[in-house]
DNA sequence: ACATCATTTTAGTTTTATCTAAAATAACGG
DNA sequence: CCGTTATTTTAGATAAAACTAAAATGATGT
């Protein structure tokens, strides 16, 4: 594993969690994992990319032109856990959060309200 | 516990973690604290206390002019048994080196071999 | 009230992290 | 070879974190 205190740094960063949440399953391209987060460049998930590749906590497979990352699972330890954990506490919270907001006034469900 | 996202970031730093490793089991005075890390001022390890007490991580409890901080363990949730191993692998290590220092003069011990 | 001790707070500086925009690389198909 | 696609890299901008020095606070003893 790498050290705990490389892995905490980076594990600091919500951005590199994100990604290392997307990639935790499934090996998936630089370009599908900056489509799951249009609020950055490319260019910045690229070097988010290359720090987690460094301190090993993804790995990269070439493919023709692209590039499949996925997480280095081992290489987190007892983070590992932690972050699933994190996920579904999470997911949960936006399982409640989706059910409030159905809740909130009577039955029209699914209608989205953006940010104003 | 405190957020997960909020343990991760105060864990990221170094500092932070050696002022949790000293208060883990017990309570000591800021000026304690500092004496125990003397490369940087009083008013930063203060200002690392305050961070530590506002995302819960910490507990001070006055008493006449002293402030006596503590860790907060139950706020760090999984992140406890991480700490406690990460200081374990720690102090494992430098017992290593102090053997290592140790027997660099003995009689001719198990020589280790470096890594050119 | 004054002096001292322990600590906090403020304001500004330095350092580090993260981001963008643009240029560079590399693989592929005409 | 050229153009397109996917990605990386570079250089510089912006933002956030950590630090310092000095001033401020607050409790204590005289």
């Amino acid at each position: 594993m790498s050290s705990q205190a490389t892995v905490l740094a980076a594990l600091a960063s919500p951005r590199r969690r994100e990604i290392l949440r997307l990639v935790w399953k499934e090996e998936l391209s630089a370009g599908t994992i900056h489509r799951a987060m249009p609020d950055v460049t490319f260019g910045a998930v690229s070097l988010q990319l290359r720090s987690l590749l460094e301190d090993g906590l993804v790995e990269a497979r070439a493919e023709s032109r692209r590039r499949f990352y996925r997480a280095r699972r081992e290489a987190l330890g007892t983070f590992a856990e932690v972050l699933e954990r994190m996920w579904d506490d999470k997911l949960w919270g936006l399982k409640l959060e989706a059910e409030l907001e159905g809740s909130r006034r009577g039955p029209r469900p699914r209608r989205r309200r953006r940010k104003t």
